[in-house]
DNA sequence: TAATATATTGACCAATTCGGTCAATCATGT
DNA sequence: ACATGATTGACCGAATTGGTCAATATATTA
């Protein structure tokens, strides 16, 4: 029961994936760039070079369109999170080390940025939109999104490895930071969209970079004997 | 000679400085958020409690509003790197410690943005700013701006007080990113402007938990025997 | 106080842009 | 040839755009 419910947006569903990506990066993008109120229907369907009349005759609405986004971005964001890694195997909560736990999330979130490149910049706007079009339903799966989440990342962790007077929330902080730090960098790089290849960004150089800072705050922030971990630089 | 060609502005810049300061705030926030062309002059005046008339006494255009601003903020933020500190006495390259310079520029950029607490998005954005209205006169400055640049950050500092294997320009980055983080963070708790007392965001907290960062980093990458250093906590 | 000059306002303008529609076309499989 | 669904872009009324200006409020000078 209640299993059809779902599928109103079958016509967009069925898309191929080429072109369903195309068109939610275009929605990433210029929603995330000028707010639900400032994004025009025109700018989107431009940039995912597709006909005005194709978006209204999957979505129905700009306010579907956005919700749609909005909780698709969601629910990869919490599946990239929680999930399994690429090898079906890497349960996050499993690993116990602060900088392998850290790291791996990180770096599903990285890899995750170079295929919706824009969804970052979205999910973090889309939370605290004002516009009254879309703001009460905002709020509504804003509380459910907050009620579905479970675990913490703070966990089941192995700390003691910290040298004395080291907060590990800063830690945690400062590769937070990092990470958004690089992916943005890398971004920035990433020219126009040319001809009609998608220019995607690829992450190994991303991915290398913010491994250079984990290592280092790993090698100074831990005591001594637990640094028996493999350094490959 | 060539001198009242500069002062086209004199209506804006005669008027008092907190109102002064309101308008630019709001053309920060404004063309901050949204970038020139989707910024519109009644978003910014209602933000800045004028009426959409004194705007255009004040620059006569929103291109020139905008360039104002532009022009203003770069200046200012040159101003804040290279020009004295508080004290007047303080010139940031006769620091030869790493974190003593860091932590000077980034702590004059964080009162900075109290005082204006949206220029710093602004700044970030308006140099890319494509819109064919603005699109040359930004190019123009830029150019301009980056013939005037000077002196960089690493000269004539004290690097070898690192320890082996760590890269300055790697702790560069991240503290740069760190005073970044820490500035969104507390400007998003700060909540709408209430009544009409400006809502300034105290920056000891932001400046003390900056303090606290740069501490940490630089107590795990300086070698032991420069640590002499006052721990103030 | 009266007179002059400047500051400020918001209703108003033409032009553009907005979200959304729809008759017409295209694509595909039968 | 036919039918079905996908795709298009010209088109719509409504809203918003940057900018104007006559009217009003305030400051300055006499």
């Amino acid at each position: 029961m209640f299993c059809e419910v779902i599928d109103i947006y079958d016509r967009f569903e069925n898309l191929n994936e080429v072109k369903k990506q195309a068109i939610m990066n275009a929605g990433f993008k210029i929603f995330g760039e000028y707010g639900y109120s400032k994004a025009s229907i025109d700018d989107i369907v431009r940039e995912a070079g597709i006909s005005k009349g194709s978006l209204f005759y999957y979505f129905g609405s700009k306010k579907n369109f956005f919700l749609y986004l909005y909780e698709y971005a969601a629910a990869l964001m919490k599946q990239t999170v929680n999930g399994p890694g690429e090898d079906l195997r890497t349960n996050i909560m499993k690993k116990t080390d602060f900088f392998d736990r850290l790291d791996e999330i990180k770096k599903r979130k990285m890899k995750l940025s170079s295929l919706y490149p824009h969804m970052s910049g979205f999910i973090k706007k889309a939370p605290f939109e004002t516009s009254g079009d879309v703001y009460k339903d905002i709020q509504m799966i804003n509380q459910r999104l907050a009620s579905e989440q479970t675990d913490n990342f703070f966990e089941n962790l192995d700390l003691y490895k910290f040298k004395e007077g080291i907060d590990p929330y800063m830690v945690f902080q400062l590769l937070s930071w990092c990470a958004e730090g690089i992916v943005n960098h890398y971004q920035r790089e990433a020219p126009a969209d040319g001809d009609d290849v998608q220019k995607e960004i690829d992450y190994d150089p991303v991915l290398s970079l913010y491994d250079r800072y984990s290592a280092m705050l790993r090698k100074c922030f831990y005591k001594e004997e637990y640094l028996d971990k493999n350094i490959d630089e």
